[in-house]
DNA sequence: AAGGCGGGGTA
DNA sequence: TACCCAGCCTT
């Protein structure tokens, strides 16, 4: 072998003693739901920090554990509880399945989460990525796991170019990831994948120099760190337009319904929004606004609408931007003199970000207006 | 196999 | 602005 040779790629042994070694020495060490041995926690984090990053988590984990310090306390909690200390985080299903979830562990397991990974894998939320991280980091079980940290560790590690979404890909990255995952402390492992992901084999600017699999990477002995995983390829995203109705009682109490259909937002409290065509102008959204509030019961007085209407057009449109789906919208203030039933208070109520958004631009529209006493419900 | 699903950190 | 994050579920 020349001086100039490449080294190859480590065995499965020395890459996982390469990298669990780093791990105890420059690993994240204290997030709080290391090294409890605690499966209900470590589950936990597991499915907040699912396509979220750890510094949005630590809040919400330290709420969410405070309210529910077993899976017991979270499976007998009403589910808007739940819901509602979930509000923010996003990606709502994720909640609905945490409560499903903790429900199936006491009805099936006796509130003790399984050791087996088919077994967490079988339960509400958890797939295949998610089982593993709770057999091994809770409970010391051999199992793999494939997140967009440990994606992007084996791409560029092993050169493997191709989407690493992709089915084939995806199947390369797990044989390799069953491959190499020790029997001996395979939790600590997993946290070394992950840490390295995040704090020194990340997206952009990453930081070779501090890797412990520097001399044997693929993509850095070849230049091409930047370059893997390979990008994904992007599609537009629609752009959706509504007008919502912002109607407030005499007590300062704002007309929301739950949104019952299955998709953006589900469960969660919003006010009545209408879509509406990008340029259409403030007359024709009159009859749909007026059909809207008339159905509650309520008379609409036509100046005083066609005034709301004008003012609202008259306002920028406010930008909610997701993955898929970029939103505008327009607000329209509308007041009742009476009191709408049913109030409750804002903070007993999931709402999603968007609706923050849309008391603010309510109150700037009209800043006399009270929105901090409550929320009244059709 | 493809699409839907939130919100925020980061460069 | 664009990318992407400790993915999973439904169709």
């Amino acid at each position: 072998m020349s001086a100039q040779a490449t080294p190859a790629p480590l065995q499965a042994k020395a890459f996982a003693d390469a990298v669990t070694a780093w791990q105890k020495r420059e690993g994240r060490q204290h997030l709080p739901w290391q090294y409890t041995g605690d499966a209900y926690k470590v589950w936990l984090s597991e499915i907040m920090l699912q396509q979220t990053q750890v510094s949005t988590v630590l809040n919400y984990y330290a709420r969410f554990l405070d309210a529910f310090p077993t899976v017991a306390d979270l499976a007998a909690a009403p589910s808007e509880a739940v819901m509602t200390l979930w509000a923010g985080l996003g990606y709502y299903s994720r909640a609905r399945n945490l409560h499903a979830c903790a429900k199936a562990v006491v009805a099936q397991f006796g509130g003790q989460f399984p050791r087996d990974v088919e077994a967490l894998a079988s339960l509400p939320g958890i797939g295949r990525s998610t089982a593993g991280a709770v057999a091994s980091l809770a409970h010391g079980v051999q199992a793999p796991i494939l997140d967009g940290n440990v994606k992007r560790v084996f791409c560029r590690y092993y050169g493997i170019e191709g989407d690493p979404m992709s089915t084939p890909v995806v199947k390369r990255l797990w044989e390799i990831a069953q491959h190499n995952v020790p029997a001996v402390e395979p939790g600590r492992y997993n946290q070394a994948l992950m840490d390295l992901g995040a704090t020194r084999c990340t997206p952009r600017n990453a930081r070779c120099g501090q890797c412990p699999l520097m001399s044997t990477c693929v993509a850095l002995r070849q230049g091409r760190v930047e370059q893997l995983p390979s990008p994904k390829l992007k599609k537009p995203r629609p752009e959706l337009h509504f007008v919502a109705i912002w109607l407030v009682d005499a007590r300062g109490c704002v007309w929301l319904q739950q949104q019952t259909e299955r998709g953006l937002w589900k469960d969660l409290w919003m006010p009545p929004c209408i879509p509406v065509p990008v340029n259409s102008d403030s007359g024709s959204w009159y009859e749909l606004v007026r059909a809207l509030v008339q159905s509650t019961g309520l008379q609409v007085n036509a100046d005083a609408l066609r005034t709301a209407l004008n003012s609202a057009a008259a306002q920028p449109w406010l930008v909610h931007e997701l993955t898929h789906r970029k939103m505008h919208f327009k607000t329209v203030l509308l007041r009742h003199d009476g009191v709408l039933d049913l109030c409750k208070a804002a903070d007993a109520l999931p709402l999603p970000k968007v609706v923050h958004k849309l008391t603010e631009a309510a109150v700037a529209q009209q800043n006399t207006l009270d929105v901090g006493q409550g929320l009244a419900l059709k």
